[in-house]
DNA sequence: CCTATTAGGTCCATATTTTGGACTTAGACT
DNA sequence: AGTCTAAGTCCAAAATATGGACCTAATAGG
């Protein structure tokens, strides 16, 4: 485990890195836990606010962020008899960080857990629990030895020839 | 969309969720940008800085604090005919950031794209591109109006009946 | 032996963000 | 006219981040 060659540069640089990018955009605490919220259905300034207990003025522009980013929009409604208000629903972009999201859920599940988890996922018509995995393009689960990486068409790390070298270049 | 009543709070309050944990955890700029550096193979200091031109006393703190969480290892290691160094590899815990990070790679790739994803998985043995999926116990692949949240065994959103109302309480 | 270089950090003064609280604005109700 | 609430804004104080210089131990070269 100690004797592969030393990986000094990742091959996918930060600034041209979708992972990276999307760090840029909600990797940041109160962001991210806005968003735990909003997944669950909160959409008001002042619900987020006091579930969060975020600073108001934090939240207005992590808010603003969002809606800039497109993740969320702000929206005014009117309940039947009540006054205007607004409201930051999710668009379809931010709904989809539903799924690294549970991701993210599952392993906090296995490795900060304390009691039982809370919360699943649930098949409507089967009933059956739910997990994220990896499947291959017809569907079908694959096992994490069977996972490699690619970059740009090339297998990463680069597979080694039989015999150890000293320097590749 | 308008009409559904407002979630005025989580079914899963922040501090016992363990979502909100991993992001208190992980959850800042700097440390995910470590992460994915660290997914690709990266292990030593002054790569980590080099790749990220991160200040080197933020690097050390967050660094210092992903061991602490057990997510990498401060390791010494020699390389045959060099001196000792450190090297800080995921652990089984940081390793299995994957999946998140992958789900959350093929979100990027989709929203945030310029030009081609440089960067996908692939099955060894078939050769087959693989993505990130909600499967049911068996492996089966479910469709996203198929899923359902579980909330301590209750259904979330609460399911309605058929006709609107005021208040529930 | 003396000097330079490298890896892996620490230390510190300055710059930027966050924080918590007070304040504002607008509409609806009493 | 006064009160309440939602959705913010504004500000001073506190906490963090930043960039750079500095430190230490081990090895390499002369």
């Amino acid at each position: 485990m100690t004797d592969r060659p030393a990986i000094r540069r990742s091959p996918v640089k930060p600034c041209d890195c979708n992972l990276a990018r999307s760090f840029e955009l909600i990797g940041d605490r109160w962001t991210l836990l806005i968003l735990r919220s909003a997944m669950y259905g909160v959409r008001r300034f002042d619900d987020f606010q006091a579930e969060l207990d975020v600073p108001r003025s934090v939240l207005s522009a992590r808010l603003a962020a969002l809606v800039d980013a497109g993740i969320m929009e702000r929206r005014e409604y009117r309940e039947e008899g009540q006054r205007a208000r607004i409201e930051y629903p999710l668009t379809k972009m931010g709904a989809e960080l539903g799924l690294p999201f549970f991701a993210m859920t599952a392993w906090g599940d296995k490795w900060l857990a304390e009691g039982e988890p809370a919360f699943g996922l649930r098949s409507r018509t089967s009933g059956r629990k739910l997990k994220v995995a990896l499947v291959d393009e017809r569907g079908k689960p694959v096992k994490p030895q069977d996972v490699q990486y690619v970059v740009r068409d090339e297998v990463w790390p680069p597979e080694e020839p039989a015999q150890p070298r000293r320097r590749s270049g």
